[in-house]
DNA sequence: CCTCCTTGCGTACGTTGTACCCACTAAGCT
DNA sequence: AGCTTAGTGGGTACAACGTACGCAAGGAGG
């Protein structure tokens, strides 16, 4: 009868009110999950790891988290947690948006595992939803709809987020400007070139051939694209918002 | 010393030379992994399953594929296969660029596991690869460079696919235009509700009021997105590209 | 014919998520 | 004080998973 059984995590107190107190916490949980995953990868991650990592038993994590789903949860916000990404100024719209990029970007680059975790992860976490609030209140101008300013926020970041998806595939593949991750396999290369140099794919072929006289390094390639995008929402919002 | 041993499944022969003749073949047990994906979603997914759909015993799927990553990468190739998405007006290059995004948009809104199989299956198939090259054949002008070519059509489509990833999870929690989906837990929605009412977040609480009256419908929504990021690639390209 | 490669598939093993149970602890009540 | 009770950490157990291995059968090349 207390309400909270069948409750999101997010709703469910983290400390109780009787009983032992408990060893560890959702934070520490959380961090324990993202070394992992950082270190051998969403598909390597195990209640039985996080729980060693912790020094626990396994099922003592069932008591902060009720299924793996709940725990990749915690991790995809405790991702978010950091506040130092967020915008100081509000006075530079575009400004905003690009630090709002910026992170998105970064997030994916140092947790390769936060976009496959995130569709999992299912309803939004505190933190994932004040850096919202921060980034709304941040692009709020007199003239532009609420429902506007969230699909700026989402498409910006949406980007963001895809393109560093992106990055990490083109490495993987040995394509794009980045260097070549290590973890491509000597098959997947042999892949690559016979496909090129099988004249069924021209526009790959000459791809390859420039893709080791790189023009411009990745930072600057993503700077540029999501310049792109920025002109293109400043453009529409700048007939009628005063920015 | 055949040589194939150790090759990225794309390069192995898909007929043998000798001995008894399949039954099955790569298209019907993507097409099968690609049914029960769409039915149970990817966790549902299972080796055993996709043998059960076709007939076969479970350890027979390992003649065609060698594991699990493989028969994903077989689907999300499968996926990429219709080439009725292909643009055919190469002269119209915006909407070239549009036909893109909504094939990329539609894969996703279709098969709701496709961008979570992509991450896993590694090196791009050929019926990626052949759709990359119509792509890249149509929007191919003088005076743009084929890593900008390249990067364009990557943009448009890593948008298109991440904004429809999003168009996904917005209707899961009940934000956004879009109908809320009928896998929305009851308690997600008091989640979303509760923290709307918390006041903590004025900007999301705003955002559930508007969504009971959605201004336009989803598909116009993206239109309108995918027309700011397509007006800013234009504006820069159009500087020194002949359209 | 024989030979040998390749097939379909049963069995088996290690790992996974997690349901269930137990002994224990500490706060609140009498 | 003791009793109750909600909470703890964690061991055991089970179903489902991916897949290594091995074997009988079949079809092509000699």
């Amino acid at each position: 009868m207390s309400g909270s059984e069948d409750e999101v995590i997010w709703l469910r107190p983290e400390k109780p009110t009787r009983g032992k107190t408990p060893a560890y916490n959702r934070a520490d949980i959380a961090a324990a999950g993202v070394r992992i995953a950082d270190a051998v990868g969403l598909d390597g991650l195990s209640m039985r790891k996080v729980a060693a990592e912790l020094g626990a038993g396994t099922m003592s994590l069932y008591r902060y988290v009720r299924s793996k789903d709940e725990l990749l949860a915690l991790m995809v916000d405790s991702i978010l947690g950091d506040p130092e990404s967020w915008p100081g100024d509000y006075r530079d719209w575009a400004g905003v948006l690009r630090l709002c990029a910026h992170g998105s970007r970064s997030a994916v680059l140092e947790h390769p595992w936060f976009p496959v975790a995130s569709v999992y992860a299912n309803p939004p976490g505190p933190n994932m939803l004040r850096a919202m609030e921060h980034m709304m209140a941040a692009l709020d101008r007199p003239g532009l709809r609420i429902d506007e300013l969230f699909q700026i926020v989402t498409t910006v970041m949406t980007f963001a987020q895809g393109y560093a998806q992106n990055e990490l595939a083109e490495r993987a593949a040995g394509l794009g400007t980045g260097p070549v991750e290590e973890t491509t396999t000597e098959a997947e290369k042999r892949y690559m070139v016979r496909m090129a140099e099988s004249g069924e794919y021209p526009y790959l072929s000459r791809l390859i051939a420039e893709a080791r006289t790189p023009h411009q390094d990745a930072d600057a390639q993503f700077d540029a694209m999501l310049d792109w995008v920025i002109e293109g929402i400043l453009a529409r919002v700048r007939a009628y918002v005063d920015l």
